[in-house]
DNA sequence: CCTCCAAATTGGTTATACCATTCAACCAAT
DNA sequence: ATTGGTTGAATGGTATAACCAATTTGGAGG
């Protein structure tokens, strides 16, 4: 499952870095990069590679190139989107982890409560057998695949194509860190119990009791999380 | 503030031409696209350009090319993140919007009951004075300007970068279809008194009640805009 | 000082060639 | 017949060069 470590393609090289440049402030809001020419031959390729480069950075909201005029750059905190996000992970701002648990845990709340509305029986049979396998899964990384499984199909049942589109950028998250995943995996054992509890509250079919003890639960789980990476930094 | 209507240009008729074919289905999941000479020669285009739609494309989550074997349609409802999310309602489905609403006010829930937590006294006199400049505002343009900078300045103030990311990403929205941003200002005596609401609640610092409060008072008006935009499809 | 136009600047596009990876067909040895 | 390696075609990635289109700049002319 190790992506292959080939040579690091140029293209790679070239978004990676300037958008760490960008990140990190050393280009403010407002400047103006320098003319592609010039750039490509600083970073020493092509120009149509950095334009290339410069197509990502732009999809995720850093730059805007004008014709004629130049490149600016964004004031990201304002424009960037969400695909942004696991390139901040990835970057290793540990500061993130809690902002993240907070929005994923009202997420979640509000996925449960819409799944309440709407699953039926046959579904609910479903879930309870995916949770049943969960429970007594002792692999750890087949464990996560399981979870990652079973909140998706979680998703889909709530019919929200935004929030599966949310959900999707999470699991980018955690396959871009696999770390990360395995910090959520310390103590299996409260994973685990987390999928029948789950199963147990769409059968009573009381959505915002539902959001209310997914939100009181969730909570407490990841302030032990939260504890226990800044105990551990080396998560 | 209307965007002047250049010849579009060549990348964005492939980008986007190439992507309705993928949301449209008509190029199912798994399939790969005809080689990169081939699709630019049909198209009418080079291929240098065709590679920047493509580049798109790929940061969206829809396509993956791998070199040597070709370009691969994903299954984007398993892989393309949030900021396909402009894309799919500009194409014009309105039955996304209530699956919208309902994620937004799960989100500003969560906002709200953030901010209760941490909000400063200056920091209310701030929201307080804008929320007062709001609700006499008679041009309906700029109390839409407001809306997104209130909600903007609140949202700040939970110091959540992924919920500003997520914040960006829906403002996004609303600038690529001003009728939307038109529908929720049908009536907008009822965003008026919404402001002064929340600066309300805020002041309570009690985080869970604001939150239960934010769900219950959004669901009844996102209720009503969707009952009105299925009455009034012209949005 | 202002207006207007022409040249320089800069991103967008095209054309062509070559490199790197993948895959399939083929062939040889067992 | 099966296995294994080799070769070549197909295909995405990069490089070079040139030109197009929009913007900016600065000077000519009022």
């Amino acid at each position: 499952m190790l992506k292959k470590l080939h040579t690091p393609r140029p293209v790679d090289l070239a978004a990676d870095g300037i958008r760490d440049e960008i990140l990190s402030g050393r280009i403010a809001p407002g400047e103006r990069l320098p003319p592609e020419r010039k750039l490509a031959e600083t970073l020493g390729i092509n120009r149509q590679t950095l334009r290339a480069a410069l197509a990502r950075l732009q999809a995720e909201g850093l730059v805007e190139p004008r014709q004629g005029s130049g490149i600016t750059v964004l004031n990201w905190r304002e424009t960037a989107g969400v695909s942004l996000l696991p390139h901040l992970v990835a970057a290793g701002d540990l500061t993130l982890l809690e902002p993240f648990l907070r929005l994923r845990r009202a997420i979640t709340a509000e996925i449960v409560a819409s799944a309440c509305k709407r699953v039926t029986d046959q579904e609910l049979d479903e879930l309870d057998q995916m949770a049943n396998t969960l429970v007594s899964e002792t692999d750890l990384d087949r464990l996560a695949k399981g979870n990652i499984a079973f909140s998706r199909r979680l998703v889909q049942l709530t019919e929200n194509l935004p929030i599966e589109l949310l959900f999707n950028t999470f699991a980018a998250i955690y396959a871009s860190r696999e770390d990360l995943q395995a910090a959520m995996l310390r103590n299996p054992d409260t994973l685990r119990a987390v999928f029948p509890a789950i199963v147990g509250l769409l059968r009573q079919r009381q959505p915002e009791m539902a959001r209310q003890i997914v939100l009181q639960v969730l909570t407490s789980l990841d302030e032990n999380l939260v504890a226990a990476t800044r105990a551990k930094p080396d998560l």
